[in-house]
DNA sequence: CCTACTAAGTGTTTGAAACACACTAATTAG
DNA sequence: CTAATTAGTGTGTTTCAAACACTTAGTAGG
């Protein structure tokens, strides 16, 4: 079966690019094309969108098939759409962002062993098409988006430790914070709460561990 | 001549919504529909994307064809793509948005002297379609980027007096400003020089003109 | 020409948030 | 019991935002 036009249309794809933090890096989830064009290069999960699918849902179905994940923070980003992106026919593609805990992501490495990684962003391999212009896009709104506190929670387990949520600031700023004042400002945001419990993790004073406030919850959504 | 596909496309349409300050108030243009879908109502002035044409492209020129406009900022806001957006058939739409002086803007009326306005943006009629909600989305993007100081600028003339740039902030977030902090935050910021001018206006005291300095004048782009 | 009216123009003070900065506390390994 | 390591804590300083009222220069109208 074949759709017929009286005008040509493009193609139209949603990228998601899914962020997290690992080794105390700022990491994208990027997988090997097994196909032409650009077979063999690393490029952000995509796909088609569904003729009857919304935009969000195509990248909601993406991220779970991808990584399993049904819940994240989800933005779009916005649209790219040079005409020479793609040499096949024109391809317009919506690129949506995810920041998803490490835990939570359990991404499946197909048949290739070697077909989906994760890459530290300041470790990029060379990136099919115009994806590299994408993620540095996105890493951009990522460092913009920071000054909502919420957003990085989305990046870690629901109990974790004040050195952890300062890491995860630091590598999405690419820069060293000042803990005191970290832990300053944290505290009077009002949105965590000690959870009574401690973290030992090596030969030194364990960590208190805290989570989301049961209130503030509700705006993480 | 058709064009055929092996799996259903979508169609991709920019859609620019054009920004100007008139009678001291935030206001937009709009054009009625002449055809169906939404024959009639009031909608955001776009079209289709050509084949070869980036989507950036297809903004500039759906802003020229509109507008008489060739430099304004432009910039996109993001992509909308709900299935049941148009009645006909699957539209995907990329919006833009443009900040331009009302002396530079001369969209013609085409036909009926009625089918090309500029409405207040607290006072839209209703919309074709998703129209509402792209708008609002455009409003809050750029109250956002009034942080950046040369944003307002696009709005104005080349030579203006401190009165009107505080107006135009003021449309813009929607709230009164201090006019002692405005001038003094404004004149820190290094980007204007007085031209020497003065404009009268009425039986009192007449404003000093500014212009963006040479060097700043870079950053507007 | 004098008065009334109108918008232009100008500084200081206060409170809040951002920033710089160094030591003590709790645990484990050896 | 000592060394090593990360957790945890407070103060002074600077910078930025916000509140606030009067003087100046022009025009219109008597």
């Amino acid at each position: 079966m074949t759709y017929s036009y009286e005008y040509p249309h493009p193609a139209v794809t949603v990228d998601v690019i899914v962020f997290t933090v690992e080794e105390e890096r700022l990491k994208v989830l990027l997988i090997r094309r097994g196909q032409e064009p650009f077979k063999g290069q690393w490029a952000i999960p995509g796909g088609f969108v569904g003729i009857d699918e919304s935009l969000k849902r195509a990248a909601w179905r993406e991220l779970k098939e991808e990584t399993g994940v049904r819940a994240a923070l989800l933005q779009q980003l916005g649209a790219f759409g040079r005409p020479d992106r793609d040499p096949r026919e024109r391809i317009i593609t919506v690129a949506y962002y995810a920041l998803v805990a490490r835990e939570k992501l359990t991404f499946r490495a197909g048949s290739d062993a070697d077909d989906a990684r994760l890459f530290a962003l300041s470790d990029l391999p060379v990136l099919a098409s115009d994806h590299g212009k994408i993620l540095q896009r996105a890493a951009e709104r990522l460092r913009q988006q920071l000054q909502d506190v919420t957003v990085p929670l989305q990046l870690l387990p629901t109990e974790f430790t004040m050195a952890q949520l300062q890491q995860v600031h630091e590598c999405i700023l690419g820069r060293k914070l000042d803990k005191r004042n970290f832990r300053k400002k944290m505290k009077s945001s009002g949105l965590f709460e000690a959870t009574g419990e401690q973290r030992r993790t090596g030969s030194h004073r364990p960590a208190a561990l805290y989570r989301v406030t049961r209130s503030a919850n509700v705006l993480l959504r």
